[in-house]
DNA sequence: CACCAGGCAAGTA
DNA sequence: TACTTGCATGGT
């Protein structure tokens, strides 16, 4: 039963790797970057967000305490083409805060927390849901976690791996179990199942006939 | 033009 | 618990 699964799991791996080739994930050259970057892209695409770190970065206020002390509207402005900017000047703001008070602004402390306590901390950030939390926790503080996602749930349930209902953390245990326990596995893993999904797997139109996991099942 | 993007919280029943 | 809705820009 659950060899089988782990069996698919490792072709979908190896197949998406040897056609799509290394994603490089995450962009961002920072802890903070990719924190900030995970935030902007929750139902966004990257391109948008790619614009509004630049305009940070432009205005050199690519660092937790000068976003923390940047005034909502100034903000707001420089991350509009991420879209939702309001909102998720809220959610900066409120992950700003909770690096003041949990770290003094020094994020760097917090890679040594045990995963499941910073998972948690991040969790009860307001705008912080399980995938920004995961992809801060993967990407950016270096934990084993696997990052669940749309394409995630899109594309096993295509293929029969899992049912359509399944939740976020039980999605995320399915990966985990089947999949090398490893960070670097977890990391690309994650990359290439939105690469494939962008281009192959969307909401409506499914054009599987020319994806490079089309028969691998 | 319609559709969608690397979600989340709040409201409703 | 399990749906539904608002949030917003920019690319295809």
């Amino acid at each position: 039963m659950g060899e089988d699964e782990k069996i698919v799991l490792n072709r979908m791996f190896s197949v998406l790797y040897n056609t799509l080739g290394p994603s490089y994930w995450w962009p961002g050259d920072t802890t903070f970057e990719i924190c900030v970057g995970a935030i902007l892209t929750q139902n966004t695409n990257w391109n948008n967000v790619e614009k509004a770190i630049s305009n940070l970065k432009a205005n050199n206020l690519l660092s937790p305490e000068r976003l923390f002390f940047l005034d909502d509207e100034e903000l707001a402005e420089l991350i509009r083409p991420a879209g939702y900017f309001r909102i998720k000047t809220n959610r900066l703001k409120n992950f700003l805060l909770f690096l003041k008070q949990e770290v003094n602004f020094e994020i760097e402390k917090l890679k040594h927390y045990s995963l499941y306590d910073l998972r948690n901390k991040l969790l009860s950030v307001k705008g912080i849901g399980p995938e920004t939390a995961d992809s801060m926790l993967l990407y950016a503080f270096e934990k084993e976690i696997f990052v669940v996602d749309a394409y995630t749930h899109r594309i096993f349930n295509r293929h029969n791996l899992i049912e359509d209902q399944v939740s976020y953390e039980e999605l995320q245990e399915f990966c985990m179990e089947n999949l090398p326990k490893d960070i670097h596995i977890y990391k690309e893993f994650h990359a290439l199942i939105v690469r494939v999904g962008k281009k192959w797997c969307k909401k409506k139109k499914a054009e599987c006939n020319t994806c490079p996991l089309c028969g691998i099942d």
